[in-house]
DNA sequence: ATGGTCGAATATCGA
């Protein structure tokens, strides 16, 4: 079972790509974020005519988030557990082949210590809660998306710059640490230790040609996925296309 | 140089 991540920028405008990416890596399930819009302006058909069922969870110009699969979707909830005042679409969940899957897109945090910061980290807690209530066996679980944090040195391009920053504070290292205390492993670093390898270049300056970005996209998956995953993957060659999306798609192979 | 670029929306705001 392959499972991907991708933090899109915008479904509209990157509908191709995603078209064309589908197409040559064969996921099963995809997870998107920042797709920026309603659910009535998805392009759902595109997705529908490779064989893939959508759901979707989208606003106006903001957030929005989606899951495509080749394999029936049952059980399609949006928004945190006890998340009725939630404006912002950040998370919708599914199952699929017998796996809970989730894609979130986790609060940017703007600046540290900002009010957005803090909803940031209670978005952590809240999610922790959630899985709890969708899966309280802890098993067969894969957490993906842009958790806009980049869990250790080797997941930033200079650890000593950005100690204290946005998207790596102690404080967010710690929100993402009690999450995976749930009993989630990151599926990219089951395969590969190495330093540098990131999934978002900010579009500004050439931090693209540098390899000056972040590895905030992640794949978590429950133990007993984690012993079962055989390849995971950053797509980074997308990222240096044409008209791209600030993040680069990860991907998994579960056997 | 508190900059730079992209996307949504059409002046700025969020990232």
């Amino acid at each position: 079972m392959r499972i991907a991540t991708w933090n899109v920028n915008s479904i509209r405008i990157r509908i191709d790509a995603v078209v064309d990416w589908i197409r040559r890596l064969e996921p099963d399930v995809l997870c998107m974020q920042e797709t920026k819009v309603v659910d009535d302006d998805f392009p759902t058909e595109e997705l529908q005519r490779l064989g893939y069922a959508v759901a979707m969870a989208g606003q106006k110009t903001y957030n929005g988030v989606a899951i495509a699969s080749r394999l029936p979707l049952r059980d399609v909830r949006v928004g945190l557990s006890n998340g009725e005042g939630d404006a912002d679409k950040r998370l919708i969940s599914a199952s699929a082949g017998g796996v809970r899957v989730l894609s979130a897109y986790i609060p940017n945090g703007k600046s540290v210590g900002s009010p957005s910061f803090a909803q940031k980290l209670a978005f952590f807690t809240r999610l922790g809660s959630t899985l709890e209530a969708q899966a309280p066996d802890r098993r067969g679980v894969v957490l993906c998306g842009d958790f806009n944090v980049a869990p250790d040195e080797r997941d930033v391009f200079d650890p000593a710059r950005m100690r204290g920053q946005l998207h790596f504070h102690p404080d967010e290292h710690r929100a993402l640490g009690e999450l995976m205390d749930f009993g989630l492993r990151d599926a990219y670093r089951l395969h590969h230790p190495e330093a540098g390898r990131f999934s978002w270049w900010d579009y500004r300056g050439a931090g693209l040609q540098k390899n000056e970005g972040l590895r905030i996209d992640l794949v978590l998956l429950s133990h007993d996925l984690a012993a079962r995953c055989t390849r995971a993957e950053i797509d980074d060659a997308e990222r240096h296309k044409d008209k791209p999306s600030d993040h680069a798609p990860v991907l998994v192979d579960i056997g």
